[in-house]
DNA sequence: CTGCCGGCTTCCACCATACGGAAAAAGAAA
DNA sequence: TTTCTTTTTCCGTATGGTGGAAGCCGGCAG
């Protein structure tokens, strides 16, 4: 009786690359049975993937026999950014250009989120964001519409392990109240930053979904005083079509 | 008649290990038939793997049907980066502590250095440099030290496909003078940057060698008045033993 | 110190799964 | 068009992966 396995794909290399996302979901570090639990594979089955991966560099074995990511994924990573940074440069400098103010794309690293691409304002007072640069979660537009991805008990997670640090009068400090601001955003479709991070800059940012691949972030933000209501109304379809030729650029 | 195979590990897993780092290696963009060239592996076997690590988005399918780094790695990179700076910030702060000047991490990042760890020095002008940061190879210490872990062919490779921008007047901007100076680094064992990327700025940097990994450098920068030769010949021996520290770290 | 216990690691026989030669298909070049 | 190259599909084989069971180790309680 031979086995549907119409699965398009090497098993064990499947299996390993779960492993991999496992560890990665799992922020700081993930024993084998903890990895057993999230994928529902057999111990040994795990260790010798797990072995396979460690001495390879992909993932780093701690002292309490937990893993974490490897080293080896960083430059690998790095790669991939840059790459991903060319193809979206275009569809950025679009979005910058239509609305006049800075466009940025994030994605979710660890508990921050990390700008990986940017094309800046047409004015000469903007936002300026390096690449590479690391922002918290809970007072960014990027990192909120990143947070509102996930589910209530992920995001929850997430936010214990992160400060929530003060930087305004506007910052959301209260898991609770954050929860409350992912599930409007969810709603919405777009998550506000009301000078949450730096007073007098507003930020305008959209989740842009693929399925099947981690969550990415786009956002526009600019002074104050330019993003009007009317500019943000704007914004959102602006970031819609963007989101869209991202996911087509991403597949 | 049972086969020798104490490889330690899951072989196909092994394998598509083996392209990534091969299409990594490539940097735009490698075919299937270039993998198998670089591989030795028979293509369908190849093609079987790549399939799987393309719709798992670790790879990315080309027009032309060649193959890329994928998004997936982005976050799985900036993940492994987090937490390697945070391991690793102790030694860069030991360092900065003892010498006074600003300690920095990098590894190769296509073919720019990325900034993964920073410690500040102790003098109010220092340089300072923001994790995350991609830099030129030719004209940065860090730069020139990960270069100088790379075979001549390899590192003549990355340096056609960068831009030598000129910007001081010491900039090494010639690919021949460039191998010269990484010849000279191999023997001596730490590289030098007398202001090439910024006028004023000295800095002494190390290849930080881990068998089986990729290569990474650490430096140790600050204003040329401060940067005596009396302080980069301290600084060698205290980069040496960070290196040390920072393999152990690592593996 | 000793004995217990839960999670990690090793072993090994089975067979499902990945392998790769060969051939077909899809492009590219002529 | 034809011809050549590169990619993709097919499928029988046996290699390599699997996972139950047993051993090991280190942590904890007594």
């Amino acid at each position: 009786m031979p086995v549907e396995q119409r699965a398009a794909g090497v098993q064990s290399v499947q299996r390993a690359l779960d492993l991999l996302e496992v560890v990665e979901a799992a922020g700081g570090g993930c024993s084998i049975s903890a990895m057993a639990a999230a994928t529902g594979l057999p111990l040994p089955t795990i260790h010798r993937l797990v072995q396979t991966l460690t001495t390879r560099g992909y993932l780093r074995r701690l002292p309490d026999r937990r893993y974490c990511l490897g080293s080896r994924l960083v430059p690998l990573g790095a790669g991939a950014n840059a790459l991903l940074g060319e193809r979206a440069a275009p569809i950025l400098r679009e979005l910058a250009d239509g609305l006049g103010e800075s466009a940025n794309l994030a994605v979710l690293a660890g508990e921050r989120a990390e700008y990986v691409a940017q094309a800046p304002g047409l004015h000469s007072m903007r936002t300026f964001t390096e690449v590479g640069r690391r922002v918290p979660l809970h007072c960014t537009g990027v990192g909120k519409a990143l947070l509102s991805t996930l589910g209530d008990d992920e995001a929850r997670s997430i936010l214990k392990r992160s400060t929530l640090s003060t930087h305004t009068a506007t910052t959301i400090v209260e898991v609770d109240a954050l929860l409350d601001e992912l599930a409007g955003i969810r709603a919405r479709g777009y998550a506000l930053d009301e000078g949450e991070m730096e007073v007098g800059v507003r930020c305008v940012a959209m989740p842009v979904s693929v399925p099947g691949m981690s969550p990415m972030a786009l956002s526009v933000s600019g002074p104050a005083v330019r993003m009007s209501d009317d500019l943000t109304g704007r914004a959102a379809p602006a970031l819609s079509r963007a989101c869209a030729a991202l996911a087509t650029i991403l597949t």
